[in-house]
DNA sequence: AAATGAGACAACCGCGCTCTC
DNA sequence: GGAGAGCGCGGTTGTCTCATT
């Protein structure tokens, strides 16, 4: 919750002012007065549930409690290979967007996922001589923590671990818009590298607070949308393939089960790729935005 | 058996975005 | 259009457990 300043508020919300508050670890109680609650009453109203469950905790509270260990989908236990594998290819794609890498992985919450890569999968891939935030080797970053402030006070272990400056992700996605963009933007080093990826925006422009605005709303009726199964299908293909692993460009991917080539290392060359005129370069974005057009996908499914 | 350190992970904090009034 | 509430996210911290000395 959005911290109030103190001359707009000047009385403190029960979520913010922990006066009469419980914290720390949950008692089987509690559990038991939450999932009863929401069992009974459903999700929602988080700021004062507490009070109509009978809780003395802040409502941020019951709704970590809820979301990462009391719902029923909720998954418990060890992850597996393949969970594992998964979180790797994810991160590789996503960086640290733990929510949407937990999103992919059913019955894995983000703060699982986000404990598990540090405590394990990052100090996997060191080991390996990997560098865990760029997925690329250690050789190429001799110290990869040389960019982590240099607060001496700190004991986090997972900050000894990961920089605190994760890098620019190679993917950004929008999951809970209604129509989906597939656009690309060509990363300059990676087409020094004879790769490309592409990224999604939504019909806003990129909705998530770790995303930037690089769209205008105003002008959606030039861009051809695309659906949530067309954004599943594509970062399936991001996925399964290999993109970084062996310097290669990927020879083709399949969109919405259309098998096409890969994205050109020079997108403009990409028959698939169209360049929206209303796409402005955002701040920050130092390539240009492109979408694949759909169709010219369909065209390319036909031939 | 007690002390200590490291690892694991649950929980908290602060920020930013969207929604509602 | 602005302010505040609600929510979700990523980063960080606190606490518990277990292994080691």
């Amino acid at each position: 919750m959005r911290q109030p300043s103190s001359k707009t508020t000047p009385t403190p919300t029960p979520c913010c002012s922990k006066v009469g508050m419980k914290r720390g670890p949950w008692t089987p109680e509690e559990d038991e007065l939450l999932s009863n609650y929401i069992n009974k009453e459903g999700e929602g109203r988080w700021r004062t549930l507490p009070k109509r469950a009978g809780l003395l905790r802040c409502g941020k509270s019951c709704r970590l409690r809820w979301m990462n260990y009391l719902r029923p989908s909720v998954k418990r236990g060890h992850i597996a290979p393949d969970e594992e594998d998964l979180i790797l290819r994810l991160h590789r794609l996503l960086g640290n967007r733990w929510s949407l890498i937990a999103g992919r992985i059913p019955g894995r919450t983000d703060n699982e996922i986000k404990n598990y890569w540090n405590t394990h999968l990052s100090k996997k891939l060191i080991s390996q001589g990997i560098d865990p935030r760029t997925h690329k080797p250690l050789s190429n970053n001799p110290n990869p923590n040389s960019d982590k402030p240099s607060s001496s006070s700190s004991t986090s272990k997972a900050n000894q671990m990961i920089p605190s400056n994760p890098p620019t992700p190679n993917l950004l996605i929008s999951p809970s818009s209604e129509n989906l963009i597939i656009s690309a933007r060509i990363d300059q080093d990676l087409i020094n590298k004879g790769k490309s990826i592409a990224y999604y925006t939504n019909d806003h422009g990129l909705r998530s607070n770790n995303m930037m605005n690089i769209g205008n709303p105003e002008d959606d009726d030039d861009i051809n949308y695309c659906t949530d199964d067309v954004f599943s299908s594509f970062l399936n293909s991001l996925i399964n393939e290999d993109v970084f692993n062996n310097g290669q460009h990927p020879v083709q991917r399949q969109i919405n089960g259309i098998v096409v080539p890969a994205v050109a290392a020079d997108a403009s060359s990409d028959p698939l790729i169209s360049t929206p005129q209303n796409f402005a370069l955002g701040a920050g974005w130092d390539a240009p935005i492109m979408s694949y057009d759909p169709k010219r996908l369909l065209d390319h499914a036909q031939n």
